[in-house]
DNA sequence: CTGAAAGCGCTAACAG
DNA sequence: CTGTTAGCGCTTTCAG
């Protein structure tokens, strides 16, 4: 068997509370004694258990989040900036990949009830109005990350002006004829993306053509092209498949994540267009794969979201603050061969 | 506060252990019985405390993986086939990505000690012989996974194999003069793709040429290239270089990973030679980018290793069996571009 | 400042 | 089959 704080305490001759102030460095404990207390200790390799100190403390010193299974750069890196900092806490982080909205509920559900973690960071996942309630009564805290909610705190990057940069990019270079492809019509970044490629048209005094709007749910065909709110390759080939069929084509295109732009450009090479002179294209994400592919595009501080997540929710459980914070983070345009000739 | 226990047992007029025995399927309680606390139960919305079930139980519900902080497909899929089959055991998965190899022994400590979890997944990380017993004392569970190891079990795919196949078909398309660009010697898989490199080119009386075989670790340039024991794209980049300056240069490369590959490929590609006319290129691992350069390569079927890490790692959990398993899969090689005119 | 004792919420052994 | 009781290992009052 393991050796327990009682183990230490006969050890040291104390009590066991006096092993548990040593330990926790509580300012209740005369020096001397604590040295003696932290010998015994070290003697004997003791190390205390896990589990019984979270169910004394009420504390489980875990965090968990729940973000939809995708694969990528994106997910990677903000894990990576939430795990730095978790680890600064001490805190564990278990990840809930969920294949489906239903999944998200269960999984509320099931942490709501269990406490099995102090907190929960819902990275692009909705998180349904009647749960708020719960969450607070709960006194869990949560934090949303990469989507915006009033009443939550949420860290997430400025889809509106990104998607202004992103199209005044564009106009800068001449073009007139923008499309923008989005995602599905009910996604909130998307949204945003949209109203920032509108008031950089509007800006410039050029006409939003609806002919040059593409949602991914009025594209017909198999259902995988709605994945993932049609943030996949498929949707962009067969929205700029669409496009190119319009009477008076656009000369830029401006999709609303690299993973469409990569099937737009795809698309494009296909049709024998050239780029960036016959088509120019700029995605927003900057995954991997864009600076293979030469694809100019929108970058999201990933790993600074991640940080600033991980930093938030610590905070909240630490301080029980009440206060909703939204952090809003800047994109960054990186230029590349898709839009300007290298 | 919320509802323990004990609230359900008054509710429905029974001893608490009559409730536990009721939301834990024991057979040791009358069908009726069990009716009337679960319905005091959905009464009560009662569920119970994760870590108070725990410490008593003293199962942890958490297996913790560690593993390098590589992006990427490999380790994405991997974790999916993890969380997958740890979802149908109701486990929790923590994950410790670690930056240098100095980490990982901390973490083991930690973990040891504090028993913070049930299992643990060691994820092309290399365990020091030094701690087999102690994870024998602990009774802790340990896969290792993408790495042999004699005294542990193992799940990982034939990298034997894996390199004879992608020779051998080098040596089909009518290939004489084949380099291998391997990691760091002292990584363990790209020894293994070494030797079934050798075997191939034994088996067709080949001979293995000294010159045509590039270890990382035997190029000087920027730390950076030592990076994950050389599986990365700079160092591909300039073994390529050094082999296309010898004055027998090969007409086919196997790289040792597909990101390696990608240097080689960039090389070729900048030095103007035709691929696959002039130089054929096959990686291994199959990474998404792969596919999309048209890349040959060896493909590891990444999410069964997941899936069977995790059922080894759960059976050793639950059943305690001794035996040392070793689970060896197969490769496949997936033809593109780089090796064959499509 | 320190020791003793009372939980934290659940499981499991033990009588009945 | 079921109620009772004793822990699981630690923190935290509460006296002293």
């Amino acid at each position: 068997m393991a050796v327990t704080i009682y183990d230490v305490a006969k050890h040291a001759g104390v009590g066991v509370g006096t092993v548990s102030r040593a330990i926790n460095d509580s300012p209740n404990i005369r020096p001397e004694t604590k040295e003696i207390v932290l010998k015994a200790v070290a003697e004997l390799g003791f190390s205390p258990h896990a589990m019984a100190k979270r169910l004394a403390t009420k504390r489980m010193g875990i965090v968990a989040a729940i973000m939809p299974f995708y694969t990528g750069h994106f997910y990677h890196e903000l894990l990576r900036g939430i795990q730095q900092t978790l680890l600064k806490y001490e805190n564990d982080l278990i990840i809930h990949n969920v294949e489906k909205p239903s999944r998200v509920l269960s999984f509320l559900d099931r942490t709501l009830q269990e406490k099995r973690c102090d907190g929960i960071l819902a990275i692009s996942v909705d998180i349904p109005d009647s749960y708020i309630s719960k969450f607070v009564q709960a006194t869990l805290p949560i934090i949303v990350v990469d989507r915006s909610h009033d009443q939550l705190d949420c860290v997430l990057v400025d889809n509106e002006q990104g998607g202004y940069l992103a199209t005044r990019h564009l106009i800068e270079l001449g073009h007139k004829r923008i499309a923008m492809i989005s995602g599905a019509r009910h996604s909130l970044p998307t949204q945003k993306r949209y109203q920032g490629y509108l008031r950089a048209l509007a800006e410039s005094h050029l006409q939003a053509d609806d002919e040059l709007f593409m949602t991914t749910d009025m594209l017909s065909g198999s259902p995988e092209m709605q994945m993932n709110d049609g943030f996949n390759e498929q949707a962009g080939w067969r929205a700029m498949e669409e496009l190119l069929a319009k009477p008076n084509r656009p000369t830029a295109v401006f999709a609303s994540s690299d993973i469409q732009a990569l099937g737009v450009l795809k698309c494009a090479q296909e049709k024998g267009l050239k780029i960036p002179d016959e088509l120019a294209i700029i995605g927003f994400d900057d995954i991997e794969l864009s600076s293979y592919l030469s694809l100019t595009t929108m970058q999201q501080p990933m790993r600074e979201m991640g940080r600033l997540a991980a930093e938030t929710l610590m905070d909240k459980i630490e301080n029980q603050s009440e206060e909703v914070r939204h952090v809003i983070l800047r994109t960054r345009l990186v230029q590349r061969g898709s839009t300007v000739a290298l």
